[in-house]
DNA sequence: GTCTATACGGCGATAGAC
DNA sequence: GTCTATCGCCGTATAGAC
């Protein structure tokens, strides 16, 4: 087993209890042990101990997430499509139990501010801005009205919705983010007809 | 200062380090010297230690949320009024920090299976289920289209959205989530490609 | 790269005095 | 009701052998 292999088995490890118990309740010798070694053998790959291990966890996922937008929004076609595909990558990290992005996001203010600072930035440039970029040209286009930051944290806040329903829910939500919940009167509806 | 005082100042201390470091990192110690009393005495008034005080502070807050909820949706006379009572309530309990909601949340997995079950059932009868009859009774006269869960589930995720953009972000979730996000009239801009 | 052994502190929880 | 004292366990992290 290469050094590469026990550095992302410890990498995983971190990542599953993360999700489960979040960045206080993690305990090094449980990750260790999932990844088949000894606790002191963390510090060789992670000399930086707990918080270097979060970091690592937390830009890689930054970097998968970023690549899943990227393809999210070079997949589609049009802009529902677009859409639709950003909640499923949402929906691709988002497991039967807490998300992980949370657990990433909460474990921010529990670490050194430069840490807290740094993730924060890259989060914020790989994930929120793409979608901010969406919508600016999405709003200049005339597709969508409002503010494009408050279009983009309403639509990742809908986005969450998903996982709760899995049938095929991703479009319901981009329909409902796109034309309300509110029954359309007239012409040009792809729903059933209001009732009452 | 009478056991009642004391006892409430436990539960708001640990309310308070739930927020900010979540259960598995909540001190005991650090909830005592907060209420002014020393640790073991956590246990006169919660002799079930750690897991007594979340349950009592997440009943607590399961009470205080059902109030405003009902309060919320006696207040206003219109639905639109209703669903913007209902998202500043959802808002009174999310500070700038995490949400204290999401972190009594996240604790249910690592509490006793019997905690879990009555806190959970406690929340959805108080919390979710009064919002999926309210648009139960909007989808029966045809004010909204879908499954009332659904809509349950996506307005009250899209509610969180209402923390980051102080403004009168309510009713601007209420709008997008009634109206969605695309323009209403067609007409006023250049749509001439509606696809991507 | 991984190990054994260990230092040092904080944790929840209990016993028993007052 | 609150305290002092303490138990046993687990936490991160380090030292040093191999």
């Amino acid at each position: 087993m290469t050094a590469t292999d026990t550095r992302a088995q410890l990498m995983d490890a971190f990542s599953d209890q993360l999700s489960t118990v979040g960045y206080p309740g993690i305990s090094l010798v449980g990750v260790a042990r999932t990844a088949g070694i000894q606790k002191p053998s963390i510090y060789h790959h992670f000399p930086g101990g707990k918080e270097e291990l979060y970091t690592a966890v937390a830009n890689r996922f930054i970097d998968a997430s970023h690549a899943r937008i990227t393809d999210a929004l070079a997949t589609g076609t049009t802009f529902e499509e677009r859409l639709t595909a950003l909640v499923r990558a949402a929906a691709e990290h988002t497991g039967t139990t807490i998300s992980f992005e949370q657990r990433i996001y909460d474990a921010l203010d529990l670490v050194s501010s430069s840490t807290k600072d740094r993730i924060s930035r890259r989060y914020v440039e790989a994930l929120l801005t793409p979608v901010v970029v969406l919508f600016t040209e999405a709003v200049r286009e005339g597709r969508v009205t409002g503010d494009p930051e408050f279009l983009m944290n309403a639509f990742l806040h809908l986005a969450r919705a998903v996982d709760l329903t899995p049938d095929d829910s991703a479009t319901q939500i981009v329909d409902l983010f796109l034309n309300g919940a509110r029954p359309r009167h007239a012409h040009s509806g792809s729903r059933e007809d209001p009732a009452g």
